[in-house]
DNA sequence: CGTGAAAAACCGAACAA
DNA sequence: TTGTTCGGTTTTTCACG
């Protein structure tokens, strides 16, 4: 929320948004500042809430999960936002799920999972999915091809 | 793809994947190992592709786009596969644009986007998909709750 | 494959401008 | 707000177990 960024802050926010480790003095001549300048500003970024973290990405094929695959799925019309909530936290634990979207419009949810093999998929459906009183309906679609340009920061 | 993860990699990978600015030494004592056999495991890791980057997180809204869509699309059943690709390398190279996914099922392609307000959802579809001539269909959907166990790496 | 020690690079804070 | 300096930390390499 709040104040937009200056170009600099953006610059900073870009470049670790694709490298996640540069240095201060790699991102400070990158920049064209110094190496504490660019410091402070980094912190501030963290402090204010701008870049919420930092985190490693994982090739799933070499974790043994080498099938990716989004699951929509509606709930039921009487679910309430308590059974939503509950759907949310419970199923975000799993470890096979790397996203979760809580949507308005068609489905209600869509899952992103990364699962060893084609049975796999089945089996997280019918165990952690249709087996819920509160989904009314689920419709899976394997990932062929995934890019991604940013990481987005978690929000409700 | 390759030979799986022994335990401790396991271990590494997960807690570089939840905070992937970790020193060698937190990493070290955190596992029980030594803060230089942490860190030749974690370039190993790097190394052979199971950590393909670091990326930092960004919260969408301080950055302005306080509103995030996932618009399914379909393709016309014509679409060669030149097409799919012209299609994927575009839209991935749009600063909205956070994840794409190319799929097999009902749609043929997510795409996760982040943007100032609804108008600018509607301008994105316009511009950026319905205006393709291998696009038939668009399907949007705001997404009001997003959340994210791991970062997975591009691939095709 | 893991360890400890040594060298280089880097970070973070204090201060000056 | 930016730049400089400096002590402490982290990374990185390497010889050894």
């Amino acid at each position: 929320m709040s104040t937009e960024l200056d170009p600099i802050d953006e610059r900073i926010v870009a470049l670790l948004s694709a490298d996640g480790r540069m240095t201060n003095a790699a991102l400070a001549d990158a920049i064209g500042l110094a190496p504490s300048t660019v410091h402070t500003r980094v912190r501030a970024l963290v402090d204010r809430g701008v870049i919420t973290g930092f985190h490693a990405a994982l090739d799933q094929g070499a974790l043994g999960r080498g099938l990716q695959a989004v699951i929509g799925v509606t709930l039921r019309p009487g679910a309430r936002q308590e059974s939503i909530r509950a759907f949310t936290q419970e199923v975000r634990r799993i470890p096979e799920v790397i996203q979760v979207f809580f949507l308005g419009g068609a489905d209600d949810f869509l899952v992103h999972i990364a699962v060893e093999d084609s049975s796999a998929v089945r089996r997280f459906v019918v165990d952690h999915l249709s087996a819920r009183h509160s989904v009314a309906s689920t419709r899976t679609s394997l990932i062929f091809e995934y890019h991604r340009n940013a990481v987005a920061a978690d929000f409700d």
